[in-house]
DNA sequence: ACGACGGCCCTCG
DNA sequence: ACGAGGGCCGTCG
């Protein structure tokens, strides 16, 4: 079963993103131009088998919410806070000042 | 080819 | 400020 092209996309637009940051779905729905496909991109990471190999993690909403995560919420927030992202009640802190966009 | 699902977003009441 | 509803897109069975 391969990654649709779409996902492929997505997945390299997440490499991208620098450890210590997150990113959220609309910003990668607008980085591969498709600004309505948000819940397309969040399909994409949920199929994405390379789980830590790509940093699906960094991931959350646009209003600075964790989102979901294929292993449970509670994983995601361990990775993130290992990489400097602090996570309290479900909320990223700083989310907009850590936010990485898609330049 | 068709129908359904998904880690969502936005607007309206 | 909170809750509910609708909409869009891609992929899978």
């Amino acid at each position: 079963m391969d990654l649709g092209i779409f996902e492929k996309k997505v997945l390299k637009k997440l490499l991208e993103i620098p450890s210590g940051k997150v990113s959220t779905y609309k910003l990668l729905a607008i980085a591969v131009k498709n600004p309505k496909a948000v819940r397309a991109v969040g399909n994409a990471l949920h199929k994405n088998l390379d789980a830590p190999r790509v940093p699906c993690h960094r991931i959350v909403k646009s209003d600075g919410g964790l989102g979901g995560y294929g292993g449970g919420q509670t994983k995601k927030i361990k990775l993130l806070e290992s990489e400097g992202v602090k996570v309290k009640n479900g909320r990223v802190l700083d989310f907009e000042k850590i936010i990485f966009r898609f330049k």
